[in-house]
DNA sequence: TTGGCGATTGGCT
DNA sequence: GCCAATCGCCAAT
């Protein structure tokens, strides 16, 4: 697992996300990340440790879930190093496991509308802020495993739906994927 | 104690 | 493409 935010934002394409649950696993392929570096000002730690956001200051490998406008949780992993706050967000899967069980979550039959998008994808896993802090480097209810099959060309663009350092170049995407969120243009 | 706001989504034009 | 929904968080009062 590489040290380093931006470094761990690319290595996680192509992993898998699994959600562990009494009757039976869900889960899919990484296609889309973004990375929130330490000292980012757009990232959530940037102000300092705080009740919600303490996961991106402990261990690496640890989920940071919250809730965004009052409406979609999302699921980022810590990067950094104790007491450092950093984190990535995963913004996307190719679903391949218990997808009926996304399906049902989701309201929808489509598969490429299970998990497209960093909300969708935690409604679709039911992950919420229960998981925040659970250890994703080991097998549990949530967990990320090596993928299955080589990710693809990775591309870079700018990262979606920030007002601050948006023009950095820190999300990440499988070129060509149906399954990657975000406008056309930033998923040549 | 409060009010402005956000790493989004889905429905409507 | 535009916009409302919805609510926890946190800086400032």
């Amino acid at each position: 697992m590489p040290v380093d935010t931006v470094q761990l934002a690319r290595f996680l394409i192509g992993k898998m996300i699994v959600r562990g649950l009494a009757q039976g696993e869900a889960g899919g392929r990484i296609v889309e990340t973004e990375a929130y570096d330490i000292g980012d000002p757009a990232g959530h730690a940037y102000r300092g440790l705080t009740q919600r956001n303490r996961a991106l200051f402990g261990e690496r490998g640890h989920a940071y879930v919250y809730l965004i406008y009052g409406v979609s949780f999302m699921l980022n992993v810590s990067s950094e190093t104790a007491g450092v706050g950093a984190g990535v967000l995963i913004r996307a899967i190719e679903p391949t496991l218990g997808v009926e069980f996304m399906r049902q979550n989701r309201g929808v039959e489509r598969l490429r509308d299970l998990a497209r998008g960093p909300g969708r994808l935690c409604a679709a896993l039911a992950i919420d802020r229960r998981l925040d802090g659970a250890d994703l480097c080991q097998e549990g209810p949530l967990w990320i495993g090596i993928g299955d099959q080589l990710p693809g060309e990775i591309r870079e663009s700018k990262r979606i739906g920030i007002t601050r350092a948006a023009d950095s170049l820190l999300r990440f995407y499988v070129r060509g994927s149906v399954f990657v969120s975000g406008p056309r243009r930033l998923n040549i």
